[in-house]
Formats: structure tokens, sequence, C-alpha cells
DNA sequence: GCTTGACTTGACCGAACGGTCAACTATAAT
DNA sequence: ATTATAGTTGACCGTTCGGTCAAGTCAAGC
């Protein structure tokens, strides 16, 4: 037998909106449930634990991300530098999309889970550090491409992607904390300057 | 009469410790009371409600981190640009001592808190906000200072602050996200390359 | 020595937590 | 048409949550 319904989807989707708005301790089982017009027996069908969907959660947040910013930005029809600065344009045009609707910046989805639970729950850590590899990954590609290309002077394009992925994540973080989508406008382009140099 | 006990320090502490290590929603007033060694009704005593508490642990880290870090990085005997690598040395080795004794990366207890309860409790959210500010400030001197002694080339000071403080509070959470002390080690020196050059 | 008020104690509250389960319905495959 | 199983339902579990409260202890101030 195949799966019939769509319950566990409207579980997923209601939990990665619940928790991205609040937080992984704050929205209970229950709370998604009722979200998702699921009774809680139903949950633990297709979940045994609140920790099994959060890892799902976590793959749907990536599609999301890759889907609406990542595949859109990092389009081979511009130029690498091109790339970054588009992200950062989608980036701050999403998080400006939700303060409007909500009056909070919420910042990285990422972020935030991991912040909240990687001393508490290994599993959850480990994904959320696999996805920050990926995305670390990206980003030196590019850079790699734009030294290439000659665009930008020789730098360490790892360690350089590593300090752009901390850049764009500590920007999220205090726009977050000041609840001031200006400081994503403000800071978030000057991360394209960042270089690390290669250590000879 | 005056107080006449510590056991108003005693639950802060304990608050401070614990939340630090796990989080302010893993953290109940119960565990709380049981690590200070007090009764929950002793507890209410000394303060109303867990948020409470958390603004008055807030002060505590702040305190903490004042006569730990700040004010040995930010000693007027060291040049500028000097206190910033001083900073970033103790930021090091504090976030190292921690992941020998527990064998996790805490973070910044700071940005933990804020990342986790931002969207949730809007007093929380602004007192980290206005620490935040004060960094960023104590940040700007020490560049405008540089600049002044002509140790850097002329920025925006204000900006550069800013971004400089986003970088930090990435790093730390990439560190905790991966667990891993070279995190902070490979990325925290490079903090002082930032430059945000004067927009005219 | 008595009063005052800071502090402590332990029992208690309703609500919410994550999770379980037996019974039931509906549907796909034979 | 029957069977097997995917999915649903609602009641229920023990535990913990933040918070309350009446009663009691204890020391300082008069």
């Amino acid at each position: 037998m195949v799966i019939q319904t769509d319950t566990y989807q409207r579980i997923v989707d209601s939990a990665k909106d619940l928790m991205y708005a609040r937080s992984y301790a704050d929205v209970g089982v229950a709370a998604i449930c009722d979200h998702a017009r699921v009774k809680k027996g139903s949950f633990y069908h297709f979940f045994t634990s609140k920790q099994e969907l959060t890892l799902a959660v976590l793959d749907t947040y990536y599609a999301d991300y890759k889907n609406n910013i990542i595949n859109i930005a990092f389009s081979s029809t511009l130029k690498p530098m091109e790339r970054l600065a588009t992200f950062n344009k989608l980036v701050i045009e999403f998080q400006q999309d939700i303060y409007s609707q909500t009056g909070h910046i919420y910042g990285c989805p990422f972020g935030n889970l991991a912040t909240e639970m990687a001393t508490q729950d290994e599993a959850i850590r480990q994904k959320i550090g696999h996805l920050f590899t990926k995305l670390q990954q990206l980003l030196h590609n590019t850079l790699q491409e734009a030294m290439d290309n000659g665009d930008i002077e020789p730098i360490d394009p790892d360690a350089t992607a590593r300090a752009l992925l901390a850049y764009i994540e500590g920007t999220m973080m205090l726009a977050k904390t000041h609840n001031d989508p200006t400081v994503l406008q403000q800071l978030l382009p000057a991360g394209l300057q960042i270089r690390i140099p290669t250590t000879n």
C-alpha cells in the first residue's frame, strides 16, 4: 500500500511554520496537531517522536530555502559575485516580508534551531551542521569561480566561505534581536567585502 | 531590615549556569531551585516570574563578561587593534575551557537567549538589544581610536563595529553548531580585517 | 522580651508536556 | 467479497510546567 493522505506533509508544514515563528520548546506536539488539523494519535502514526519530526522539518526548511533563494541566486547566468549580491537581496526581501506580516524578524531557521538545540540533541545538531557545510560549499564554489575569473584577488576560498556564512548568520541574529529589518539592509551587502587571505 | 541571605544570588547563579548550558525553556524553575538548594516558594519570594529572573540573569552574564573579558581586553595600555586581538584570544580561551570541561561549545549567552526568546518575550529581547548596543559602542570606540591613530585606513566605524559584532556572534553560532572550538580559532582572528567603507 | 518583617517550607493548583493505546474506519490488493 | 493494512480517533498515562499560599522560622530593632 502506498501513502494516500497528505497528513504527513500537513504535520511537517505546520511544525515548520510554528517552530520558525517561535521555537522548538515553545511549540508542543498538541499545538502542531491543532494547526495541522490532526489528532495526536495520528501524529504518532507518522512520527515516533518530536525529534524525528524536527529532523523532517529541517529537510523541508532546506527544500524551501533551495527553491526560493538558492536556485535563483546561484544561477549560472549570473557572474559569481552577482550571485552573492542576489542572495543578499533575496534574504533581505524574505525577512522583510515576514516582518511586514508579523511585526517580527524571525532570522535563520537553521541558526535558530541550532542555537536552541545544539547542546541538547546531538542528531539535530549534526543535521544542521551538515546543512551549514552544504551552504559553505556553495559559497566556496562561488568564491572560487570569482577568483578563477579574476573578479576578486586571490584569497583562501574555504576560510572566506566560512567567514561569510558566519557573517550572514550573525547579521540575521542581530536583526532578530533588534527586531529591525534595516540591520540586514545595512550589514548584509558589506559581507561581499570579506576576504580571508591565504596563509603561507 | 536589610538583605541577610545569599539566596537571591544563589538562584541567579544557578539559573545563569543552567540556562547557558541548556536553554531558557529546557531549564525549569524547579531545576533552578534544586541546583540553588532553594525551595520553590522561596524562589517566588525573590522573583515574581521566570522572566524577571531571566532579566536578572542577563545582568549577571554581562557583569561576568565585563570582569573576565572586556576589562582585560579593552585596557588602555593596549593599542586599539591589539585590544580586539586580545578580546578574540580571551573569547577563544573561554569557549575552549568550557569545551574541555563539558564536551560542548556553549556559544554566546546573549546570542543564545536572544535567538530563543526574541519573538516570544519583548522585555528579554530589548534587554539583550541594549547589551548588544553597548558592545557595539565599545567596538566603535576602539575602531575610531585606531582610525585616529592612523593604525587603520578611514572606514565607517559605526557600520564596521556592527559588522564585527555580527561576525563574532555568527562565528560563535557556527562553532556551537559544529561543536568544534577550532572554528573559533580559524575564523575569529580574521574578523579584525573587516572594514566597511564610508558611503559618500 | 516583644514585635516586625524578611525569609523558608512543603503542600498544592490547573494546565500543558511528550507519548501510548485499543478500537475504529476506510481503502487497496487479492 | 474478503482480507490486510494504512490511517484516524479520543481517551488516557505519568510527569513536569510556572506559579500560589498558609503556616512557620528566625533575626534585627525597639
